[in-house]
DNA sequence: TTCACCAATCGTCTTATTTTAATATGAGTC
DNA sequence: GACTCATATTAAAATAAGACGATTGGTGAA
């Protein structure tokens, strides 16, 4: 993998994180999985958008389901995620305007 | 401030890094200043562009920027980010595909 | 098999982001 | 002031991302 392939590949990944709706998902699943319906009404948002929203996230590697009759559960892949969005909170807390 | 506030503030902040151009420019800052148009010729991309993404990290409070005579040459002002941006390998570095 | 339910995908509309070219500002020099 | 170089800003066009309804797919129950 080059250098420039690294840097495209952690742009997309940090862009999966970079929308509201997927860092109230990622917080939502912070220490529990959830079915997509769960986290449809719980974030109030359409079914297909949050069925959008959470396959990008799969497909970047951060979250992880499970299939169990009829529902698909969600939950975070990696613990790390959670202290990369504290970080974040670290770095940005104090807003600029 | 709320927390979907706060929420919105954090992926507006990681929207910035969320960049392949942006991350490398933060990734060439990492351990010196440079000047717009230093930036420009080793990143391959025209000043306005440049220029632009600039502003956009400054305004996320990424980067800090000094004028000299006519040069303006930019920083990264908290070496947290670069924590960050390593944080973000080690999670995603076995890309899925 | 048919039905009901949950999830994923598709098509389309809308909105946001990025790039480019053109123009403007600002600093230093003559 | 006029001129040059370095940045910034603006407006337009191109591209990408998101939302939502409708459709499709998969699962289990009757």
């Amino acid at each position: 993998m080059t250098i420039e392939e690294k840097i495209r590949m952690t742009a997309r990944c940090l862009k999966a994180l970079a929308h509201p709706t997927r860092l109230q998902i990622v917080a939502v699943l912070a220490d529990k999985e959830m079915s997509v319906q769960q986290m449809t009404q719980s974030l109030n948002l359409s079914q297909s958008s949050m069925s959008q929203h959470l396959n990008l996230l799969k497909d970047r590697n951060a979250l992880h389901s499970r299939r169990e009759g009829s529902q698909v559960f969600y939950r975070v892949r990696d613990k790390k995620i959670l202290k990369l969005i504290d970080l974040m909170h670290e770095i940005f807390g104090s807003p600029k305007r």
